[in-house]
DNA sequence: TCTACATTTCGCCACATGACGAATCGATGC
DNA sequence: GCATCGATTCGTCATGTGGCGAAATGTAGA
């Protein structure tokens, strides 16, 4: 039961379904999805590791930089299945939408830039409109 | 997003797992589940209605019964895809095995008495081997 | 109407979870 | 080697969640 479970739970949650929805259009690195969510590094990574866990992503080493891809299929029976639920109907979701936009925003910088960026608005000092809206200390 | 996620999370808990595949054998009342499980009726109670909140099942009043069976398709975009991916792959586990047999047990006996027996249960008194474990105050 | 009883709701408790910042890790590049 | 920098891990905090028992709800039968 548990891998299933774990897929279904993981797959459960608002921030990483936008993860996951992310990730339908590519690879990303971990400061690309930083960006477009406006969460902390850590916050993300976590997000990241349980999905991971749950076999619903991969990751890739390439330098100092991580990529994330959704799971191709094979690694785990129940994956692709739990990825195939959140392929169409979601798409509609303003939030996912707007994830969409910002992604494409993001995009066009290169990913040296961005991760200065971020981090930069993480150290205190505004830099442009890019800089995602500091979240207030809350919750799901 | 709201009610995927909401299907999703409910899914992804290991007692409503359980339910939902105790419920694919066909509508069963409260007490049923109560005995298969060896849950609190409360605690059973919760699960039903949560699994019922995200459209996963419904419910059916017969005099002082409430039985509940899988949702049928229709009612709900998400569910019917959510009950799909759990059909097939758990058959196998240990668990959803030994449900299956204590269900089998519980069915034999009839509902009036299978009520009286597990709330007998649940006052104090011991009644035969039916009486569903009690399990230590313990989490998922 | 009163009682019995299946189920639900309420209040509580311990643990899980998601958020953050600080500290750490690992790989580049000087 | 040492500094830099992207990513992860750790520690902390507030909230969510799953379990229970007790009390409330609502239906059937006396």
């Amino acid at each position: 039961m548990r891998d299933l479970e774990l897929a279904l739970k993981a797959a459960g949650d608002p921030t990483r379904t936008r993860i996951l929805k992310l990730l339908e259009a590519g690879e990303l690195c971990v400061c690309q999805i930083q960006a477009v969510l406006g969460l902390a590094p850590s916050t993300v990574s976590k997000h990241l590791a349980i999905l991971k866990l749950a076999a619903l992503v991969q990751d890739r080493r390439d330098g100092r930089w991580t990529h994330y891809a959704l799971a191709d299929p094979g690694r785990n029976r129940h994956a692709p299945r739990v990825l195939a639920l959140l392929r169409g109907p979601l798409d509609r979701e303003p939030r996912v939408q707007a994830d969409r936009r910002r992604l494409r925003e993001v995009r066009a910088i290169p990913t040296t830039e961005l991760c200065r960026i971020t981090s930069a608005g993480r150290r205190g000092r505004t830099r442009g409109g890019l800089r995602p809206p500091r979240q207030a200390h809350r919750h799901a």
